[in-house]
DNA sequence: TATTTATGATAGGTTTACTATCATAAATAA
DNA sequence: TTATTTATGATAGTAAACCTATCATAAATA
């Protein structure tokens, strides 16, 4: 009943789709608890089907193994950021608005609807910023981007550099801002929280409206010319 | 003979000192190599001592696990940078200058002199670019930063901010472009090698003047008034 | 000469990661 | 309807990783 979202990601990613099952999607759902209860060390088919009630064997059925759950996670969560920066982008003109719509997404995708029942995106956003980075800095990303694990991601940094793109296009780095203005909002959100003496920025519970401005500020600066009047 | 660099690290990291002795500079060398070629998931002590020709037990001598010989490692280059930063920037006065010089140790301190014989300064900072952030990336950083194991690195990051805000004494943001800095530098040479697609620098061989140039460029535009006639 | 210290050798225990096999209930096809 | 396929659970088991413990011995030190 009603709008139903279905995202598609990867099909080297699992064996079986966790979308179409009871328990496919229980996976799911208690991997991002897990993950954000103990951290992606901590975490493993063992615990994760006491978790369910399941079996080891049987969650074996759907993933390889733990790191291909987790680049499940995150490309869905890359695909999701992509959704909702093209809906909230709709009928927009102005490349600086977009830009800023975008950022918006970045750093709290998170509290955006429509919900998915066994998708807590909120938590889904937390094992993002404490793990994402974990999907693609090990020794197999090459293989794995080779079955293009990562394609999503590098879809969404594209968008991002046309948007930047259109708005200098003189400006030599759109790859680079666009893919600093993403990590940079996890990696600050992380700041704030663990270690606050690498940053500036405060986040207060879920409010993280200074991580916003200061991204906003960082991309304005940069693609302003230096002559223009503000 | 001749000038001895010796780097002291938080005593927590260790259970001895590694290097007092032969089989301590051992490890901390056959770390660096087995880490740069194995990665940080498929290393572990009992390849390590087949490696130096000695035994696992006598490694857990050294250190706890494997983890805390990667904070070691990540440490110890923190104190290296830091060391660089300070040697280069003496009797410079303006604060623009020693923010370019400080770039340049972050893109290529490994090609410093002088050299240690038991640690490859290109081969660390390899681990560095692809393992570094995993130090404080775990469940575990609330309670090791209570141990003081980021300490250094926190110190690193709060001289690089205090030179930016020399530069430009109402930017609001200085720890955080001192430590997005560093952390451009490692991730746009990672991506560089393994994510083309997400950056905009191309690195050849050990080449990073690309890098160089571009965080130059990121410096300078967030720093420099948008009215200043360049 | 006596004692402490560092290392190696060896063993063992626990957990993690993964594979295989079989039984059964549910869904689907004939 | 009955037969067959499919999904899951139950169970077992192996190899490797992670970590601790004990003992022997050689080197360093008292």
């Amino acid at each position: 009943m009603g709008i139903e979202i279905k995202i598609t990601l990867n099909e080297g990613l699992y064996l079986k789709d966790p979308q179409d099952s009871v328990l496919g999607r229980n996976i799911i759902k208690h991997s991002i608890l897990l993950l954000s209860d103990l951290g992606f060390e901590d975490f493993n088919f063992k615990k994760l089907s006491l978790e369910i009630g399941s079996t080891e064997s049987s969650i074996y059925r759907y993933f390889e193994n733990k790191h291909l759950v987790l680049i499940y996670l995150v490309s869905w969560y890359w695909e999701w950021v992509a959704y909702l920066i093209r809906i909230n982008t709709l009928n927009i003109n102005d490349p600086k608005r977009k830009l800023e719509i975008i950022i918006n997404c970045f750093v709290s995708a998170s509290f955006e609807n429509p919900s998915i029942d066994y998708l807590d995106k909120s938590k889904l956003h937390s094992v993002i910023i404490a793990e994402g980075i974990k999907v693609y800095r090990t020794k197999d990303v090459d293989e794995e981007d080779g079955k293009g694990f990562f394609r999503n991601y590098k879809q969404l940094i594209k968008t991002v550099a046309g948007v930047i793109s259109e708005i200098n296009p003189t400006f030599e780095y759109p790859y680079v801002l666009a893919s600093n203005l993403f990590e940079m909002s996890n990696n600050h959100i992380y700041f704030a929280k663990h270690l606050p003496r690498l940053t500036d920025i405060s986040v207060n519970g879920n409010n993280v409206d200074e991580v916003e401005t200061m991204l906003n500020y960082f991309a304005d600066k940069l693609l302003t010319s230096a002559f223009r009047l503000q």
